[in-house]
DNA sequence: GGGAATTTGTTCGTATGTATT
DNA sequence: GAATACATACGAACAAATTCC
């Protein structure tokens, strides 16, 4: 009938921060004084600080202490590639929807951004894509320098998580690369459309991107299919 | 030096999972076996097996087992709920940016759904934003059956999880609420532009509603500066 | 329904590694 | 280096929940 105890303990330590108005990097009560707190074992302690650390709720230092975390995004990636991965041949179909989520997110974005941004910011774009073809990390900074601006951060968190995911399953995938040069093309065409300040080019531009990668996994698909 | 014990234990157990490639609902080792297996402790174990639960990886049934899960985003609405939570007066901030994530992806969403949902559907969708006024999780289904013929199971579970976390928080500030009616009509004309099929009218029929729910941010945020 | 077996939940005690002072 | 405080880890025992005979 009852709650899982081990969540009602989570539950209580969230609480405790809030009551006592811990901000991110605040220390927490030691784990001696969480067992007065709570009335629980050191085991049961640990396991609820545990499972609050996998969420980037507390972060523990051996040795020092244990202290609030900020719940970054990117704690979970763990689960969403646990999630994503394809199960032995059934199925890129979490990876597709993956994709789709970003290019929501990103064609939805890019609208708002185009004609904003400052010189300075196009000119560390425009690097950033003459060596994208090399540097794989020049992808991730153009994709997370292109919103910066935004202010957002969640959003911003939410991007890097979905490009991290995105990117560790595909390199475990099968096939190569088919061309790199279309890729850096595409993104040419973004900052472009950016500098421009035309919105539905920028949208345009983005949503061509977007068709590349998913053409992309539906090859994938296709081959993992007919093995 | 090296990096922390406890994550090595996850990554392994999730690395086992795959190996043995078990799908979601297929039974875990029990902990006496992850002890051998995994050579460690049973407090290692628990620790990390829990830590996996808070991830929505595994789950843990008393007295029965431990299964694979699905690592449904719904087990992270406490972390997420955790940051957005306005910390002692100071920011609605991250509020505001989650809303500005759901806009977003629904703004997205809606212009690809308009004109392509079932009579039986846009019936069920009248229904609902009849009884929004009385009761809440209405609104909540509202969104989810909008979106549920697209078939991404990952972008329904993010609307609903930032559904759960807005309205979460909502809750816990401070004012009652403005119009009920004038949510009850930004609903009605939404599905009106997805009726007749009008992405454009769609998209800014939602941009509308979520235009009132910023302005509801914003009151917030002003009353709480202010005292 | 009773009872045994299995599995997770909780607790205690103890020893060790790590960072700070 | 020494002392202290803290997290890490292990082992053993008992409690509680579930399943099956």
């Amino acid at each position: 009938m009852s709650r899982r105890n081990g969540a009602v303990l989570q539950e209580r330590i969230v609480a405790l921060i809030h009551d006592r108005e811990l901000g991110p990097g605040a220390p927490m009560p030691t784990e001696t004084m969480l067992m007065e707190l709570l009335d629980a074992s050191r085991n049961s302690v640990r396991e609820a600080v545990q499972a609050l650390q996998a969420l980037g709720i507390v972060e523990i230092r051996h040795g020092h202490g244990t202290f609030v975390g900020r719940a970054s995004l990117e704690v979970l990636a763990p689960s969403l590639a646990f999630r994503v991965r394809p199960a032995a041949g059934a199925g890129l179909r979490a990876l597709h929807d993956l994709v789709e989520v970003r290019e929501l997110i990103e064609v939805g974005l890019i609208g708002t951004v185009a004609g904003t941004l400052s010189a300075a910011r196009l000119t560390a774009l425009d690097a950033l894509v003459s060596k994208m073809d090399s540097d794989p990390g020049a992808d991730r900074a153009f994709h997370a320098l292109l919103y910066e601006s935004c202010g957002n951060e969640l959003v911003l968190q939410l991007i890097d998580l979905f490009w991290t995911v995105y990117h560790e399953v595909e390199g475990a995938l099968d096939p190569p690369e088919g061309r790199a040069a279309a890729i850096v093309a595409r993104h040419r065409r973004i900052v472009e459309a950016v500098r421009a300040g035309d919105p539905t080019a920028a949208r345009a531009a983005m949503t061509g991107h977007f068709t590349d990668v998913k053409a992309r996994v539906a090859r994938a698909q296709a081959a993992t299919a007919g093995r």
